[in-house]
DNA sequence: GTCGCTATTGAACACGCGATCAACGAGTGA
DNA sequence: TCACTCGTTGATCGCGTGTTCAATAGCGAC
């Protein structure tokens, strides 16, 4: 905890510490109370000066709230990809990674989060920031799992499409929590997910019968014939 | 399009008509905007009345936006759900129903769904009523499957957990469409994400085997043992 | 000690919000 | 034709929002 700036704001603060104060401020405020809390005023109370003061260094509202969704969700990624053991099998990183991420502790996050992909569908310069960070998301799990293939070839991984399920699954599973819908053993279920990410085959050819049917025997049923008519339903339903 | 009341009101309906009239607004405003549109003065105008009068009919908007949510979601479920063609393999089926629902033309509901989650965390009315509406989603995906395992017994998925995944999957790249991230090749994914939700093992007997690696070789591999490991990763990891 | 730069303030504007209430007037039964 | 009922209105309150700007006052330089 190292808590900037509760109120306690000396007067005259050079122009780079202030608006330090003022980013640290929006940053906390928003961690607490969620993107839509970020209001002239109620930044301006936390960092304990003017509304005008915050808006005389953030003249545009809807930018500095892209500013602040940044921070707030880069320095969580920082934390929870560096808390990534490479010592450790791939399994045992991501079920820890999916654990932290889904834990109640970090509904905040999960929160700014949410009201990003809301607020970002409208507003221009927090969509693109989403989209960025999402990015480095994406492109962080990647590079995880593709290192833990070059150490381990015998995994039958694809990083790309394993990073987008992660993804979606961990984001669903997080919003789902904001009201706090969730399954009875969440453990069990981040474990079942992480099965269903890893153990499933990778579609190395893509060959083009519309695939995704596997090999034969196991489990489910569809043959090729079959798994070729979603495809086919995917184009006729658009 | 049944669309009703544009703005032409004729004074004086009889109450019950003139509920259903505001309702009725107030939903087709929400899902073109989302339920952050649904502002007394916004639905008014819709309906083609004062604001007085909707704050007439419906003296909280807090609880009206949890109602609006509601029946949109709800409407949609149905019709999501009634598509289910039962003379079609259940893999078929579930591929048509997440790119129904994954369909950019459905980004308005996707919009009411992301903020249900961020408002319903501190609206209490709204909160009890998504979650609600979740139940419903979840069991009626489980009961899709839990029916098609009834008439093909070599399916061997877990109805459960598999409608928590599909549930979390679908509202997860939901969420990220709306600021337009998406693979490259979204039906792609999709089959990859139902592949990967439908061929996991069902960790029935969780024994207490300890080892990590995978088996090796196959692809989809897949023994109860390995399926056993995460449990015991996950005490291990808490 | 004084001056000047500028960080900071206070006040105001224009807007949108939910909510309230007395008053209007269309429809209806007498 | 009158009178009553009640759906509907217009006006208003109190509040919160982003944004603007002239005026103030702290701090460093001289």
């Amino acid at each position: 905890m190292k808590t900037t700036s509760r109120a306690a704001a000396p007067r005259r603060l050079p122009p780079e510490e202030r608006e330090r104060s003022i980013l640290d401020g929006a940053v906390s405020l928003a961690s607490e109370s969620g993107l839509e809390a970020l209001t002239v005023r109620a930044v301006a109370a936390r960092v304990g000066v003017t509304p005008a003061l915050v808006a005389h260094y953030r003249p545009v509202m809807e930018s500095f709230v892209a500013e602040v969704f940044t921070t707030i969700v880069a320095a969580e990624r920082d934390e929870v990809i560096a808390s990534y053991d490479p010592t450790i099998d791939l399994r045992t990183n991501l079920l820890c990674l999916i654990e932290t991420l889904l834990d109640d502790s970090r509904d905040d996050v999960a929160m700014v989060w949410v009201q990003s992909w809301a607020l970002g569908a409208r507003n221009e310069a927090l969509g693109t920031r989403v989209r960025t960070e999402m990015d480095l998301w994406h492109s962080a799990l990647e590079d995880l799992i593709a290192r833990a293939i070059a150490e381990d070839p015998a995994l039958r991984v694809d990083p790309d499409s394993s990073a987008w399920m992660l993804l979606a699954m961990v984001d669903g599973m997080s919003a789902h929590s904001l009201v706090h819908w969730a399954p009875r053993d969440r453990a069990a279920l981040a474990r079942r997910t992480l099965s269903a990410v890893l153990d499933v085959p990778v579609p190395d050819a893509p060959r083009r019968t519309a695939q995704s049917a596997q090999p034969t025997e196991p489990v489910q049923s569809a043959q090729p014939v079959q798994s070729a008519q979603p495809a086919q339903a995917a184009e006729t339903l658009r």
